[in-house]
DNA sequence: GATGAATGAGACTTCATTCAT
DNA sequence: AATGAATGAAGTCTCATTCAT
């Protein structure tokens, strides 16, 4: 969304950078940009195929929007992708590693912070994610109900968050930290779904929602209560640090 | 869904029934079939609509493919609806009813069960409502988006629930039966949303998802535990008898 | 125009009565209609096209808007005409008589006024009855561009005017009254040009043009003025009884 | 009408010559064609637009009968223009000029011909052009009547005609050179509504009217007559009296 | 005689996509 | 690499017209 900052870093805009550049270079292969100029006009696209599907939605974008988004003509676009559906692709995939972030945080075996701590930064990290990229996924959600190819992109990123999640879950309750009688998988998956689309829609920028940090409490106390968290050694009684 | 069973009002299907018949007689003094032959065609129309656009979403659903499916040549449906988006709104109108039921069973003055047996029971009402018309609700929020007159009939829907939803943890929570640390418009927010898509992304009757019975009483319980809702007379730890 | 005012007159209204009755009653043998009610619904058919033919032009028209505007369902219309060109030539065979009245005037031989007080005479005759009837007639003229029929129509009732002022201009060349260097027939085409579409263009009565008698007054003394026309036994010079 | 002969702009046909390049050029920083194939394509559908609006008026032209005049499928059409209002605005203003010479040669102050000779050379130019450009100015002026954007075209061109000829007819008012009783602008009005008219309805080429000249000689005496214009007295040098 | 339902033809328009340059 | 031109497929919508009631 940043109008492509930093042509640096690598040759590639954030949009185009780490993880991802794999996932694309079996396509240059066949046939991605070999310039310097063509990779970066690429990278150009993509972002503003983000932009474009955001404020538009997927099915009302134009490929000539993005492209002239871009600073393109429509035609231009297909030296770079073959379709939509193609640099939507390419906009999921730049996605992947910002959203699962948080993750890990709650059983990280280094951390000396309480679980109620750990949940909280947690929420914090995931539903900022979130709100930054809550339209955008959600046009990757809507269109993976009818295209396979971004079903899949959007299946594998959600269920891989599901499964650590629900690893997180099993460890507390083991540890007799959490509700025995909740069912990991959906439980996980439930309050997974609430908190993408919470940030969704009540949290995105511009739509004045709530007060972002009074919600991340409110999200986290939910998290907090619906799985029992208790503390781990201390015997203090939750509430009365958390009011 | 199927293609028009019952002509007879008594035992038309869902989207033809009801207190939605009052809705569609008002437009009838407009622009609305005239004869027993159109209604019929009318509602056939419509039922026809909301199966083609749980199937195709919105956007990639034709007009043809809805008259067809209704046994009618695409013109015939300009006979009945202006656009795409006048059905849509037709098929919206008729779902209002199902969907917010349930709410009112959580706090029934008459009631003699606990309001833990009122979650279960409301949870039950609402998931089985919303995995029915999952993919119809998924394809109005979605069109609401770019889509005024849609996003009204959204907004006016869900902020309904809302409110009503949130008066009851406020209440509640006056008797102290909740945590009182809850911001109650914030969590049936938060709550609301996962019920809905939950029911949206994982209880699809086709969709192999979870069983639909543990689903609810895992809901449920996310519920109670999130509101750390306590029974109102036995002073007995909550955690004692839910294991 | 009227609201078919009467009904009575003999059963018809004015723009379905006198020479055009004769025109329609071949009509009737084959599909007219038979009944009293049914020439009433014809009449303000009729009626209802002129008025609509005359406020949207020709094409514009929808035989829905005549239908509705006689009070009936575009399907009725077939009751009684078999397209839009079918009840154009109606309407413009109701129009014939009145505006070739003034012709006779000029050359009226029972007459005592003098060729200036004659020709002032039809001039306003004509113009009245043109500004009343010009939309239509541009209606007509413009169809009878693209249709054989009509053209026909159109081409009877002009040819037919031009014939009998060629034959008063040539008169008066004779008795020596009119400036013999014209040609009788292309000045009454380009004189009768000008009456008509002048009144087309700047008299129409909401068209705010130009003042009515003045407008009279003028167009007289470029007829007079163009034939040169003299007294016939006075040998006073025009131009002092003009002035 | 030819279909595209002289890809060479001096010798492009009318419609494509001269002044009206750079008309259209203003439109080029917009929207028009960027390429010398598309500047000649443009022009071709320019021409066909015109060819088939006088063989069809506008109504029954189809946007695909000028595209394939050009030879070209319909969508390509949309490429240089919006709608079929759009290329006939095209139309119209690549008329302009021609038509309204003429007007000055009356008033010419470095003539030497007396006000009759000018009153027939104006007319032949006039005739000529007008015969020429008839049909194509019947579908622009039939087309006012209902849009809005031709309507001032067509008053535009048509009112600076009568403002400038009704001034030259007040010259020769005033220097007692024409009959002081005519309305200068209502005389204007009717004599160029009846050139115009006359020339569409009589002089078409291929429609066997009146004999040109004929014709010419004889508008042109209705002229004088009507304006009953006289020699100026002396054959002094004009220059002298008409500052 | 009149209606509402339904059709089918056809027009306009939009776009993704290809091609020559 | 990029452009403008051009295409063709597809969709929306409008209407004149027919038909059963």
């Amino acid at each position: 969304m940043e109008p492509l900052p930093q042509p640096s870093q690598a040759t590639a805009s954030p949009a185009v950078s780490g993880a991802d550049a794999r996932l694309r270079a079996q396509r240059w292969d066949d046939d991605g940009p070999r310039s310097r100029r063509g990779a970066e006009t690429r990278a150009r696209l993509v972002e503003a195929a983000k932009a474009v599907f955001e404020e538009k939605g997927f099915h009302e974008a134009r490929i000539s929007d993005v492209a002239e988004r871009a600073g393109l003509t429509h035609s231009a676009f297909y030296h770079y992708f073959d379709s939509k559906e193609d640099i939507l692709r390419e906009v999921a995939a730049a996605l992947d590693h910002t959203l699962n972030a948080g993750v890990d945080i709650i059983l990280d075996p280094t951390s000396t912070a309480t679980p109620h701590e750990r949940v909280a930064a947690a929420m914090r990290t995931r539903l900022e994610a979130h709100r930054k990229e809550a339209r955008i996924m959600g046009v990757i959600e809507q269109v993976s109900r009818h295209n396979e190819q971004i079903r899949v992109l959007w299946t594998q990123f959600y269920q891989q968050h599901v499964k650590e999640m629900a690893h997180s879950i099993e460890q507390l309750q083991q540890r007799g930290l959490a509700d025995p009688a909740l069912d990991p998988v959906i439980v996980t998956d439930a309050l997974a779904v609430m908190t993408i689309r919470f940030a969704e829609q009540s949290l995105l920028q511009d739509d004045s929602g709530y007060d972002f940090d009074t919600a991340v409490e409110q999200i986290t106390r939910i998290y907090i209560n619906a799985l029992q968290l208790r503390e781990p050694k201390k015997p203090r009684r939750r509430r009365d640090d958390t009011g």
